[in-house]
DNA sequence: GTCTATAGACTGATAGAC
DNA sequence: GTCTATCAGTCTATAGAC
């Protein structure tokens, strides 16, 4: 990625892709700590040491920062993906893969707090939340069908297999919630526990 | 309740208390609705049909405002919770309350959104929130032990029984968040399928 | 008990100098 | 690209009339 374009090389637009780059991580901690209402742009700009005006001569507005920040989570949040298990492995993997998630508090903590702040439709986020579930739910699903056609568990229904992916994104939220409260939640442990059993259930047909 | 108090009879009081509880409604439902900091006084007065001024008059400050809604809300989920039941019957029981949580839209979104605001150490609430699920998870984990007591399930250690209640807990919080970012999200099945197949690993004793 | 008026701080956003 | 200065609007909270 770094040949051709030449954004990441010395040139007139170096500084200030540092400089987006470097707000962009300050308000994912600070709309993480005090949520989209709660977070000021002129506390972010505190932070990165600029003033407000930069920072608004960059995005545009409040919302486009928003805009910004929730794609660089997205960004992440891909790069940090499992691309290249499938079926029950998937699955099998998810303890490291909530574990390893730990290591960036303010990037969960901004997902939390955004998600729950976003679930009321007028937020300006709520679209973008919405999607990002239906869009974890699918892939979730298409693991699991996976594992079914590969003959790994015994036959699931449509309905069941949702059922299915909204516990497991369930538990990977409200244990990551409570390790935000109390951090010190046995997570691996918690999503091991709930993972293991899940996948004896499927594996034996006692649903 | 309605005899010796006379709060609720008719007197010098009453249309005091009255517009007390009006306030504490609409603060539930501005406050689940935009987060404590996104929500203002002034709004939740629009709603109610007076001045800001008045409600500060009732409550001295947002927060004290904030106190009021969150003992409110202890009221009513205490008011909801299972008393006759123990063991595991407990747990039993859990999709039925669940499902009617469900009827009281404001009051789940309320506590989903100020939990996860709350995360932040720095929150009015964070002592609360922290408070509440260290009881709630207690409660859980003595049905739990009651219920390996009487012979229901397979010995559990004390470090198992934290992360069987935690799991309990995240399923209950994150198909909550689910349902009110999505409501056709069947939170009935989904918590039921969780309860049976969580007891069934207990009795078991393959866990 | 509720109102209007107002203080004082903070909000997002814009204009213009350098 | 970043700054200072400033705008208009909103916020919480208080004072004082009725």
């Amino acid at each position: 990625m770094s040949g051709s374009t030449g954004t990441t090389a010395r040139g007139p637009y170096r500084t200030g892709i540092r400089r987006r780059e470097q707000i962009v991580a300050t308000a994912i901690t600070v709309f993480g700590e005090y949520g989209f209402a709660g977070g000021s742009i002129r506390t972010i700009a505190d932070r990165v040491g600029v003033s407000h005006a930069t920072l608004l001569q960059h995005f545009g507005s409040k919302e486009g920062l928003l805009t910004a920040v929730l794609q660089e989570w997205d960004r992440r949040t891909v790069e940090a993906s499992l691309t290249d298990v499938a079926g029950l492995d998937y699955f099998r993997r998810l303890p490291e893969v909530m574990t390893a998630h730990l290591n960036n508090r303010g990037l969960l903590e901004l997902f939390t707090t955004i998600a729950a702040e976003a679930s009321s439709p007028a937020h300006p986020a709520h679209a973008f939340i919405q999607r990002r579930y239906t869009d974890n739910l699918a892939t979730l699903a298409t693991h699991l069908q996976q594992a079914v056609d590969a003959g790994e568990v015994a036959p699931l229904t449509p309905a069941e297999i949702e059922i299915e992916v909204r516990l497991v994104t369930a538990v990977l939220d409200g244990i990551g919630l409570q390790w935000l409260l109390d951090s010190s939640t046995d997570v691996t442990a918690s999503v091991e526990t709930y993972i293991n059993r899940t996948i004896a259930a499927w594996s034996s047909g006692h649903r």
